[in-house]
DNA sequence: TTGCTCCTCACGTCACGTGAGGTGGC
DNA sequence: TTGCTCCTCACGTCACGTGAGGTGGC
């Protein structure tokens, strides 16, 4: 297991110390261990679970919501992604009107 | 002055209680005075102020954006809205691209 | 006194941002 | 001792949600 510091894993995948301690407060990630110097490490597993968890809230996931999935079995996935799915579809509509209504407000000035 | 409740004037706009109160907690809405029971009232001017802060809201801008061209002359506020079409139209894209992973994320599995 | 409505705080929510204060090794 | 990096709190942010405790009039 290539064990990495906080910091080269912020680095690898885009993500601010205080994210990856929110993910930890979380319970959703935990640390391998620490070095001499006493900074934390992450072993690979860890890393690419974090990799996942940023994957999930691109898509829009909350890390309550991708605590409860990050875990369970694929099958049970499924239909929460389809659910995630019918949401930013919706969400995208209400922007789309947003965008409408914007171009009249403009238009009338 | 027709003055009206907060009761009346958040059924009017569909605004909750707390929301009006954290627009006077911006300083951007007041009430215009209390009947004798006590109860703050609003007259037609600041309820169309409440509408118009919906509005504003409802096209994605935050309160403290609103505060700052709510009162600016009109001629000022159109880069500004011309700016909030330009942040609508990357959030579409972005929610675009959200659908895309996860229609491709439902097809694996 | 009970019951109802409204009022004014004020803590809680969410995912971090941003210091603050302290530590280890050069 | 100075300077650098990292650590662990903990308050701040945003727009309210959700009580809590108190008041006025029937």
């Amino acid at each position: 297991m290539q064990e990495a510091t906080l910091r080269e894993v912020c680095a690898k995948y885009k993500v601010s110390r205080r994210a990856v301690q929110g993910y930890e407060k979380a319970g959703i990630v935990k640390p391998t261990g620490k070095n001499k110097m006493g900074y934390l490490l992450y072993d690979t597993a860890t890393q690419e679970r974090i990799g996942i968890i940023r994957m999930y809230q691109d898509i829009g996931f909350s890390v309550r919501e991708i605590k409860e999935i990050i875990d369970a079995p694929k099958i049970s996935a499924k239909p929460i992604l389809e659910k995630q799915l019918e949401k930013l579809k919706k969400e995208r509509s209400r922007i789309e009107e947003q965008i409408e209504i914007l171009y009249d407000l403009i238009q009338k000035r």
